[in-house]
DNA sequence: GAAATATTATCTACTAGTTGGTAGGTTTGC
DNA sequence: GCAAACCTACCAACTAGTAGATAATATTTC
């Protein structure tokens, strides 16, 4: 998804400090967003003050430009994850789907969705790196779904690119309605929809 | 949509100075999110000392309140504006998702598109408030596609609930993609398809 | 091997500016 | 005369960011 599993050992206690705080920056980016979050916070987590986070990241806008990297970096590898686990296409945007479930209990956001929503507020530098991320997503769908179709596996009267744009539309907009309707079973109910309508053999050609 | 039309009337420099700080703080909240705007920004559009603000509305808490709630009897007018303008259930759910378009030339997202991205950094009185506006959304979109199924013109597989959800996740989550993307085309590239799907008689009943 | 020198990671103490919010006085229009 | 609408002047808390000191640990030089 637009930020993947936060692995909880990057959180640990004993993890490298940059590391820490790279991870912590991260939720509170996705729980609360860009402009809600401070190095005050930051802080009380890691426990090492202010001028130390500063000696690490310079300013707030570089440790979040270096957040989006590393997310950006752990989704490629989740991606290549779900293709070395599952052959067809079919199985792979299943597991690309669960990936919009990772800290939903935790009230987190797809990163790339928490950014997207205060993107005024927000340095042109996260602009780039949130829009190079949302491209990469549509990359993938629409190579995975073009594999769909070449197997007879998948079919979408509008071609793959409309196929991966609604995938992507309707999952970050799941996250949001679910998140704020407190049930988990809706973030991904639209995903599964659209999933149930392209497997079968009722499209007109892709 | 989410926050609809926000009327230039409302913005005007005659109009009470009430109304201004409404229209105003929903503008801010819509562009950069609840926790990025203050009453700064607001006296500057304004006019007024942050004070006389404070005359307005006690607290930041109590006007974003009142934002959401201004912004919800708003959309049920739209929603009774789109009934009275059309009788059949394809044409109101196309007029619905027309006004997820409003406000895109000036980076404004859904107004509970924005709020529910940063819900953590919320009251818990705004929690409420973007709960019920969404339902608000779901109960009529069901509701028109239940009219949509029983005239004939509709159908869906799993019911109109499903669709419902379905639509409303496509559409918030096609505007974070395209204002991310800066492409308009993408706001409702994901809700064409899926009215296009719903449309024809290629449902299996609903 | 010992002494000199950098480097890394942290600290305390500070700055200048912003935040939401308050106290109390003044203007304006009925 | 009165109340609504506004003002100036403040406050305490918080914001990102800086300056300069201090340990501990490497790295170089003799």
């Amino acid at each position: 998804m637009c930020a993947p599993a936060r692995d909880d050992s990057l959180r640990s206690m004993t993890a490298p400090t940059r590391s820490q705080l790279l991870a912590e920056a991260e939720y509170l980016i996705r729980r609360s967003g860009y402009s809600a979050f401070s190095y005050a916070h930051l802080t009380d987590k890691i426990g090492i003050t202010k001028a130390s986070i500063h000696y690490h990241f310079p300013t707030k806008q570089r440790l979040a430009e270096e957040v989006v990297e590393v997310a950006m970096v752990r989704f490629a590898e989740s991606l290549a994850g779900i293709e070395a686990a599952h052959g067809d296409a079919l199985a792979r945007l299943q597991a690309y789907g669960q990936l919009f479930l990772d800290g939903f209990e935790e009230q987190l956001r797809p990163l790339c969705c928490a950014l997207s929503a205060e993107l005024a507020a927000l340095p042109e530098s996260i602009h780039a790196r949130t829009r190079a991320y949302f491209e990469l997503h549509l990359a993938w769908l629409t190579r995975t779904v073009e594999q769909g179709c070449a197997a007879g596996q998948l079919s979408w009267p509008d071609g793959a690119g409309a196929l991966a744009i609604l995938i992507l539309s309707t999952l970050e907009g799941g996250s949001l309605v679910a998140r704020a309707m407190q049930s988990r079973a809706l973030a991904l109910a639209g995903f599964e929809q659209v999933l149930a309508l392209a497997a079968p053999p009722a499209g007109r050609g892709c």
